[in-house]
DNA sequence: ATTTATTTTACGTAATACGTTAGGTTTGGA
DNA sequence: TCCAAACCTAACGTATTACGTAAAATAAAT
């Protein structure tokens, strides 16, 4: 959704010169992302600001905003700017492209590590959740618990520890 | 692994009172948790602080220990600090234990539906990350990526407009 | 007597990706 | 030429919770 003012600014400029040169707040509507973003992309070395010889504020071409793009990309696959940065940094140290590739393969390869270690923990997690949910809707009284039902707890630690201690304890 | 120090006030103190009594350092100790998190759940409401009328420093029973084990236990279930302390104001509040037992379903029913969801979104995640490393393996040229191997890429988005756009274009 | 433990108070920290001023400058259209 | 909107830099703020850490004094144990 275009402001008015973007809509006209960008059509006068069509028609000047052929050629579409966004400012910072117009890319920043296409790419969903606030100027404020962009300025902090290119103090991090991921986006360049070309400046024009005459010009004070930036100006940005389309292929900018596909370079803006491509960043939302990978962040959306888990990468941290510091890692983007890394990458866009291995694609201009080596044009061929195969360091980027192989390193933005390594950061994968290690983000799906991480993935696969964390459906794990959220697996066993929703299995213990769901044990007790179930404990929870049986036991008649939640002060009883650690109690009688507790026998076959799985957690023998804590409960078989307070059931032992505490069994007719006046509640605290 | 208890110190020297702790077992042997420990013993000392059995030996005296058959009552064992814990200074918050040794509590601490056999929580595993530090003495600044004891004041900090007290300072919260969670762990109530038995003072003597003798003493200026905090001790505590076993029945404290047990406590502060049902802390843990509730915070490896994913309960926040305030979330324990409400726990245990119902427990006070209603001595049958009803309304905590029923609030203790809601929070865990909670966290279960949120880790089911997250569930959901780190398998999707990973089926991503999977055919993203599949594609990388493949592909060539990492500069042609957005290329010729991605007319099958799923992600019409981005990379369909780039390769359109940028086809023959120099690397940046 | 000496050392070790504990006390209260209060600020610090993590960790990253921006948000939000403040005070001034540039741009583009009329 | 003039004005309003957009842009500029610099720099501090922020969200989040569960503690960490330091200081300076007091209490307890040996």
């Amino acid at each position: 959704m275009l402001s008015p003012t973007a809509q006209k600014s960008r059509n006068t400029q069509n028609a000047q010169k052929q050629r579409t040169q966004y400012r910072i707040g117009e890319l920043a509507q296409r790419a969903g992302v606030t100027a404020r973003t962009i300025r902090y992309y290119e103090e991090l070395g991921i986006l360049s600001a070309p400046r024009r010889p005459q010009a004070r504020h930036r100006r940005y071409s389309q292929k900018d905003l596909l370079h803006l793009q491509r960043v939302q990309q990978l962040k959306s696959f888990g990468l941290a700017l510091g890692e983007i940065r890394e990458i866009f940094a291995l694609s201009r140290q080596d044009p061929s492209g195969e360091k980027s590739r192989l390193r933005l393969l390594t950061r994968y390869r290690e983000k799906w590590r991480e993935a696969m270690k964390r459906r794990e923990l959220v697996e066993a997690y929703i299995d213990d959740l769901e044990w007790h949910i179930d404990q929870l809707e049986r036991v008649g009284n939640f002060q009883a618990c650690p109690g009688e039902e507790c026998k076959s707890c799985r957690y023998t630690g804590i409960c078989k520890f307070y059931n032992e201690n505490h069994r007719n304890e006046e509640p605290r």
